[in-house]
DNA sequence: TTATCTTTGGACAAAATATGTCCTGAATGG
DNA sequence: CCATTCAGGACATATTTTGTCCAAAGATAA
């Protein structure tokens, strides 16, 4: 993600690629073809961005558009925790039942 | 959970409720109000079960509900991550932001 | 102040996703 | 054979999410 500083939201770095570039929401929303309300909510994690949209991010801030997804998907479980008050340790739960459905599924 | 073994999926742990108990499918699908294929679909996690429905299943088997809901989240993690073939490194990540939003809340 | 441009945020239609039921068929066990 | 359980597809319904439009608030400059 070069400049921008890490473990913030995915809304955050989203905003800062932006204003390191100079833009406007106008502008960045012509450039990837959506609405400038939307991309402003997507900014404040109003909105999730559909993994089409992660895609022209990606291209038009000229950034790796895995990282990007995995910013966005590791947004999506911190949310989650959050909007379901979870205890930080079913993390380390689900990484157990990862590992596990591996090894079901590879029989 | 008593006696149910850790890290096998929600869907697993609850069939092994209902085996433990000796009951069917039916059975336990009347007592908890709902389609016996539905409960079926669970069991095979193929179907999620609402809150409402983890709270009858608690209920009626006699365990925690909070646990069994926590259950239920790390298995929608850990079917995220494998659904989006996402590194596992993203828990940590997603664990960093959890501690950074609630900063950014608190404020 | 006025004019202009940017950003925020509510309302809502449209689209996408998930839930729950019904039904058919395979498998098992009297 | 008959009865019962479980698997799984199809599908209507319900719920959730997305994306747009529009109005208003906030900035900035003249």
């Amino acid at each position: 993600m070069a400049t921008v500083k890490k473990h913030t939201t995915f809304g955050e770095q989203l905003r800062q690629l932006r204003e390191t570039a100079g833009m406007t929401l106008r502008e960045v929303a012509a450039n990837i073809e959506i609405d400038p309300s939307l991309l402003a909510k997507i900014e404040r994690n109003q909105r999730q961005p559909t993994k089409h949209l992660i895609k022209n991010i990606a291209d038009f801030f000229s950034v790796n558009e895995k990282e990007l997804l995995e910013e966005f998907l590791s947004d999506q479980i911190a949310y989650k925790i959050l909007d379901e008050k979870a205890d930080l340790n079913i993390l380390k739960v689900a990484e157990e039942k990862v590992a596990y459905i591996k090894t079901l599924r590879n029989e």
